[in-house]
RNA sequence: GCCCCCAUCGUCUAGUGGCCCAGGAUAUCAGGUUCUCAUCCUGAAGACAGGGGUUCGAGUCCCCUUGGGGGUGCCA
């Protein structure tokens, strides 16, 4: 394969808030087929809608593409030759380019406002005709339409459609023709001179080299519509590859409106976007693996594998033309399926990234060493998320006085049987207290001692030490979670403990 | 309304005319392991949307119906 035909691929957010997960799904398809081919990866910010911008988007895309291990070749901060990658510094590219076809005739200055076309859409339902643009004639000379412009008057163009049928040959979906009679004139300059995307896309792909688009199947539609300005502008077409789309479990699309819906009704909003599933504690290489399952599969029964694996197996032949569904009960056991495979050196990593963006957790878990973080994800091995690690050792990360007794756990564990549990602390609180060697090992044996003395289970002893120093029915395994709390600070909990069942 | 795409267990999927009375994963259910939670182990149940063709033979090819999705913007 020589330079010519090396494979150039490109993802092209809009900044208009975090990368959603769909879009994730497209990067990831993107970026597998540039790296298995040898080929490049483009990133390219779509802003040609200045009233939909947010602030800062770009930025957080960037760093959520980044925790994905998705790294672009050209882009924002890469560089590149076809720069510059924000469609909004290639007005003048646009512009040459439109000059050109205003010439040639292909396309023409409209001068109807919004309320007109508004008004002819209308119309258009009302007796039940196609809600299609009709061509003026005769057409605006490009003179008119430039002295229309001039005196404020405003003006958008419009791609003269030829009339006939066009026909995308998609990778995916094979040929899929569009009658010309569908086709309309629309709108490839906006009235405030951006480009639209259909224009400021082809031109970019075009001019970038891009040889195969892959994008969401929403955009199947607009693939005639770019196919006619590339025609018009004399390029060439690259290949087309429409991915199926991913909805939630119910049906419905996967929206940013879904975690209003949820606040509202005070619920625990789904997560979303990237940022979400990061943020709740799910790891790269899990959230990846899952992703690459919806609309491809290897074909045989295989199914986790890391990105060097998929990058090997992936092809768009294996890519299926069925919408998926999101299922994050999956989602959740491929995490808890990672987290256990995951080298230390690697889950600490990722959990010192979830620390650092979650600020409401406890500061002195947020600046714990990675001695001490290593020691508390291996003592929470099998957990599913990181979230679960609060659940399950918070209380480590938490003052004495300010641990919190659930009072269900206290029922259960220490006050049933007439206080059988509070009796069985008083029996092992001297023990603990002149036990010499204060480590795991040493501290099951003396849980496993008073057992048999007793002749009782292991739940009968471990459990009231637990509540004692958790304030629940949760954590660690019992030797683990004394060592990692520290002598004084189990001494002083159980006392505490004690004191306040009086 | 018009146009386009899609259709295998609840969900993600394997299956490219005989290897399929349909395989895997996840979820569910029933057991088991365990000091709690979570893991982990074993087993069970569970699908070719419906109707017509084509063919010796159809989940696999064709048509219709139904269902789902997308488009129909000076959004991308």
């Amino acid at each position: 394969m020589n330079d010519s035909n090396r494979v150039r691929v490109r993802f092209a957010p809009s900044p208009t808030g975090y990368l959603h997960i769909g879009g994730a799904r497209t990067v990831l398809f993107n970026w597998l087929l540039a790296r298995k081919h040898g080929g490049t990866f483009i990133l390219r910010i779509e802003d040609t809608d200045r009233t939909r911008h947010v602030e800062d988007s770009v930025r957080k895309i960037l760093d959520d593409l980044r925790w994905l291990g998705m790294n672009w070749d050209e882009g924002p901060e890469a560089g590149g030759e076809s720069g510059p990658y924000y469609q909004s510094h290639r007005l003048d590219i646009y512009k040459t380019h439109l000059e050109r076809i205003l010439e040639s005739g292909a396309a023409y200055y409209s001068m109807e406002t919004r309320e007109q076309l508004e008004a002819m859409r209308k119309a258009a339902k009302r007796e039940k005709r196609n809600v299609t643009y009709v061509r003026p004639s005769p057409l605006p000379t490009v003179e008119e339409g430039r002295k229309a412009r001039d005196v404020g008057h405003p003006v958008v163009v419009r791609l003269k459609m030829p009339n006939e049928d066009i026909t995308v040959r998609d990778d995916i979906l094979g040929e899929v023709t569009l009658a010309a009679d569908q086709l309309e004139d629309f709108v490839i300059q906006k009235s405030d001179g951006f480009p639209t995307y259909h224009f400021a896309c082809v031109v970019d792909d075009a001019l970038m080299k891009v040889t195969h688009v892959l994008r969401g199947q929403e955009h199947l539609m607009n693939t005639p519509k770019h196919i006619a300005i590339q025609r018009a502008l004399g390029f060439s077409t690259p290949r087309y590859a429409h991915l199926p789309v991913i909805f939630n479990m119910d049906g419905s699309k996967m929206s940013k409106r879904d975690k209003e819906k949820a606040i509202k009704k005070g619920l625990q909003p789904p997560e979303i976007d990237v940022h979400d599933f990061r943020a709740a504690g799910y790891l790269p290489e899990a959230v990846l693996n899952f992703l690459s399952l919806l609309g491809w599969s290897p074909g045989d029964d295989l199914e986790q594998f890391d990105l060097d694996r998929l990058t090997s197996m992936f092809t768009i032949e294996r890519v299926g033309k069925t919408n998926a569904r999101f299922d994050r009960e999956k989602l959740l056991a491929f995490n808890t399926d990672w987290s256990a495979r995951l080298p230390d050196a690697r889950l600490l990593e990722a959990f010192k990234d979830y620390l650092s963006i979650n600020p409401e957790l406890p500061q002195s878990l947020r600046q714990a060493d990675d001695a001490l973080l290593s020691q508390v994800l291996d003592a929470c091995r099998g957990f599913r998320t990181f979230a679960d690690i609060l659940t399950k050792a918070g209380f480590l990360f938490v003052d004495n006085e300010a641990i919190q007794y659930d009072p269900k756990a206290v029922k259960k564990v220490l006050a049933k049987n007439d206080n059988a549990g509070y009796d069985m602390l008083r029996a092992l609180q001297p023990k603990l207290e002149s036990i010499a060697d204060w480590s795991a090992v040493s501290l099951e044996e003396l849980v496993h001692t008073i057992c048999e003395e007793k002749e009782c289970k292991m739940g009968q002893v471990a459990q009231p030490i637990r509540v004692a120093v958790s304030g629940s029915t949760i954590s660690p395994s019992i030797g683990v979670t004394l060592t990692l709390l520290g002598r004084d600070c189990t001494l002083a909990r159980i006392k505490r403990c004690l004191s306040e069942s009086m």
